[in-house]
DNA sequence: TCCTCTAACACTTTTGAATCGC
DNA sequence: AGCGATTCAAAAGTGTTAGAGG
């Protein structure tokens, strides 16, 4: 199959190749992998937090771009906790059908994606592989990080044409989990969390039940004074800031300053207190592919340095996808799949979705492939 | 026996419709 | 009548736990 050419004049290119993309939260991200980050699944689609939260610039102010993410296995491995600590239990489980999930804004011009940072708060994870909500299919106890993809499309219908370019952060890795596993992860979550609040304060049954009557009447009162502020504009405003933690917010200007080149060094576990750190040593951050087609961004590094991304449209196109594997090497994103492993219903069926459609609709589809796991 | 998963629970936050006041 | 602010209730989302199932 032949690489479709991208209708832009060849001088976009080099604007193409200046994207860069910065996780917001990341001193909070970090935090939570400083411990081992677990990430709830459920059947029906649990949201993640940490959240994903980015922000982008280079991007051309009056050019349609849509934004993606899915969710890359870290590693080929199935973990289990044991004795307070995650370790490896055998080879991993075949991958689930593979979803993208799209910012709800796209497609929207450069200057709206760089105007505030992107949240994908409401990105669900399920390891229900019947999924029918479009939620993102993992495995449990398996370890993965989110990939973002930035690609120039006019509609998200056109990003197999479109150039695109992807993201991730080393600092994203989490571990699948239906049951919270360290008691570390749990505090940090009920602490930043304000869903969890209601497990912060009170008490609980003997069952472990939580008990109404157990909130004391000052607690009920202070709830119902935060109900009220809610509604005010700067309880409005605190909603807005409920799931940014004051250091992360700080983290938003990350990225705007300099850009100083430098040696790519992926972040490294080294940085943490080794008393505080997991014994997952074989399992972290060295063993990723750090392709050179994917930007892994370290969040210490983007600050300071501009990130070259690879522009995937200037590749030739593999005829299938074991030459995508072999061309683009592990993790190599596969913009739409190729006609001959898409069936005519379903080439029809992304053609017959409209723009700003169900996004959850959108993502049943395998937009980027995993295959070459 | 051990490990993983699910459902129920009590609570907070979010959302949207209804109501009120200017 | 129109608009913005406020109130209220329902929905959504949270972590914990017991118990089921493999």
């Amino acid at each position: 199959m032949q690489h479709i050419t991208d209708s832009k004049p060849a001088a976009d290119s080099y604007q193409q190749g200046s994207i860069r993309m910065n996780l917001v939260n990341s001193d909070l991200w970090k935090s939570f992998h400083s411990v081992g980050t677990e990430m709830i699944i459920t059947k029906h689609g649990r949201r993640m937090f940490p959240h994903c939260s980015v922000s982008l610039s280079g991007l051309q102010p009056f050019n349609n771009y849509v934004v993606m993410v899915d969710m890359v296995p870290a590693d080929s491995f199935k973990y289990k906790w044991k004795a307070e600590q995650w370790e490896a239990a055998g080879i991993s489980e075949p991958q689930p059908p593979c979803r993208t999930y799209m910012h709800p804004d796209s497609p929207a011009v450069g200057s709206h994606w760089m105007k505030q940072p992107l949240s994908f708060l409401k990105l669900k994870l399920t390891n229900n592989t019947l999924d029918q909500h479009g939620h993102i299919i993992v495995h449990s106890m398996h370890r993965y990080y989110p990939r973002f993809h930035v690609i120039q499309a006019d509609n998200p219908y056109t990003v197999r044409w479109g150039h695109f370019q992807t993201f991730s952060f080393p600092e994203t890795t989490f571990t699948t989990v239906t049951a919270y596993q360290n008691p570390k992860i749990t505090k940090l979550k009920i602490d930043h969390n304000p869903f969890a609040k209601g497990f912060r304060e009170g008490g609980t049954h003997s069952q472990g039940k939580r008990c109404r009557s157990n909130l004391s009447p000052p607690a009920k009162r202070a709830a119902l004074d935060r109900k009220a502020q809610s509604r005010s504009p700067a309880g409005l405003q605190r909603m807005q800031t409920a799931f940014q933690p004051a250091e992360t917010k700080e983290s938003q200007s990350v990225g705007e300053g300099s850009q100083k080149g430098g040696h790519f060094a992926p972040w490294s576990l080294e940085q943490q207190d080794p008393v505080e750190s997991l014994h997952v040593e074989p399992l972290e951050l060295h063993e990723y592919d750090y392709s050179s087609e994917e930007q892994m961004v370290p969040a210490s590094m983007a600050a300071q340095q501009a990130y070259r991304p690879v522009d995937y449209s200037r590749f030739p196109y593999p005829s299938n996808e074991a030459d995508m594997a072999h061309a683009l090497g592990h993790h190599a994103p596969h913009p739409y799949p190729p006609a001959e492993h898409c069936t005519q219903q379903q080439q029809r069926a992304y053609h017959q979705q409209q723009y700003h459609g169900n996004t959850a609709d959108w993502s049943q589809y395998p937009l980027f492939s995993y295959s070459c796991w």
